[in-house]
DNA sequence: TAGATTGTTAATCGATTAACAATC
DNA sequence: TAGATTGTTAATCGATTAACAATC
């Protein structure tokens, strides 16, 4: 459990720079609404947080706003996306195609914020070497060359939990940055390599939790966003 | 914002849930090995949590333990399933029969802990009527009807961002209990209809973000499972 | 018994909210 | 100007961790 100096500036809670991914969503509906300008009260409302939450948010990476009038939503857009990193794009390696890969690298919704998925890699001899929408399934031994010649920052796994670490111990080999993974299993990584997990099984999970606890009254089980 | 007495009993925060549902999954894993006990110290290390979170969690529900020897991990198993309520099986509807759709129905790690897809929807007419892997397409139309006669209980919602919320009012209407959503929105759903919801474009900004971070040693940006 | 580990209370830590001066 | 809304500090609230008596 890493121990931190008192005098480091102010640390951004995880669960922040998730609002701000929402915030920034919601801002791109208001503005192909024709909006020209918000405010936190309204991102709050819209999105279920207080208006000072929002504002907090915000002020950990700087100040944004116009007091008296608000946020402009043109000028809050690219400052969000920068602090997201999606002012650029990124590539990104798809790992595992099988059903759940192939309906990723199928998602338009990566593409539109920035992610292009240039790569597919499958350990399956039947897959390899055959092309799925313009592009060629290579082997994962070949993740190395690959990572490094397409200039591959970010992987997607969804690959079968027996495989994840392994897979994993290729891609930050390769010099991969960020792993989104799919696999229903802890990897271990290094420190320096960035790592989101989802696990569909776990959040049915939680959902059933939910609904078995909503008689119960159970309070404080309240999603972040509801 | 709903106020509450002081009275009332442990309020049971969301994490802690999420938590329990990846203890069951390390369970069910030491299990498979042949272990028959653990303890709080060797599953917080599996996961990344402190012992004393585990305990806590584990706490909130009753007592499992016995002190100086852990956990019976086959009498740990099923007292967390019926924590989650998934000792028993849980009828799910899929609505949106695209790529990812596709996907989450042939996704094997729903059935493995109860959840049976039993009827599709979408509301494509080309899909209609189409039978995948053995289950007929239904208009999302016939909702209410099908919802009520075969006592679906949960819904997967995997259409696109501009017709989640229709559909999601027909699901409330139909007495659905609650909805896993995939699309891009937060949702608009009664108190009492359970809700989980995860945007993959937020996800994998998420994952961008703590790219950009690491290097500007962003501190407190830490996933609660790492 | 001695050693280990639980369940739980108290102490700490961190995140959210309220409040308000600054300012458009 | 008066009204609105920001950015930020202080107060509150809640979650995590440490500590330890109870107990196997």
């Amino acid at each position: 459990m890493q121990r931190r100096e008192k005098t480091t500036p102010p640390l951004i809670p995880k669960v922040a720079a998730t609002r701000i991914s929402r915030y920034l969503r919601y801002l791109e509906e208001l503005q192909a609404r024709g909006a020209t300008t918000t405010s936190s009260r309204e991102l709050g409302a819209a999105l279920g947080v207080t208006a000072a939450q929002v504002r907090k948010d915000l002020g950990y990476f700087g100040q944004f706003g116009y007091p008296g009038l608000g946020y402009k939503i043109s000028n809050l857009i690219p400052e969000i996306q920068r602090i997201l990193g999606t002012d650029r794009s990124w590539n990104v390696a798809l790992v595992g195609i099988g059903n759940l890969g192939t309906a990723l690298f199928r998602y338009k919704g990566f593409a539109a914020h920035g992610f292009r998925i240039v790569c597919l890699f499958d350990s399956n001899p039947r897959l390899i070497g055959r092309s799925v929408e313009g592009l060629v399934v290579h082997p994962v031994q070949a993740v190395g060359e690959l990572v490094r010649s397409k200039k591959i920052e970010l992987a997607i796994l969804s690959v079968p939990q027996t495989a994840a670490q392994d897979v994993a111990q290729s891609l930050v080999e390769a010099g991969i940055k960020g792993i989104f993974n799919f696999a229903p299993v802890l990897l271990s990584l290094p420190e320096d390599v960035a790592y989101v997990s989802i696990d569909l099984a776990v959040e049915l999970e939680q959902l059933a939790f939910l609904v078995c606890h909503r008689e119960r009254e159970l309070a404080k089980v309240k999603s972040p966003f509801e």
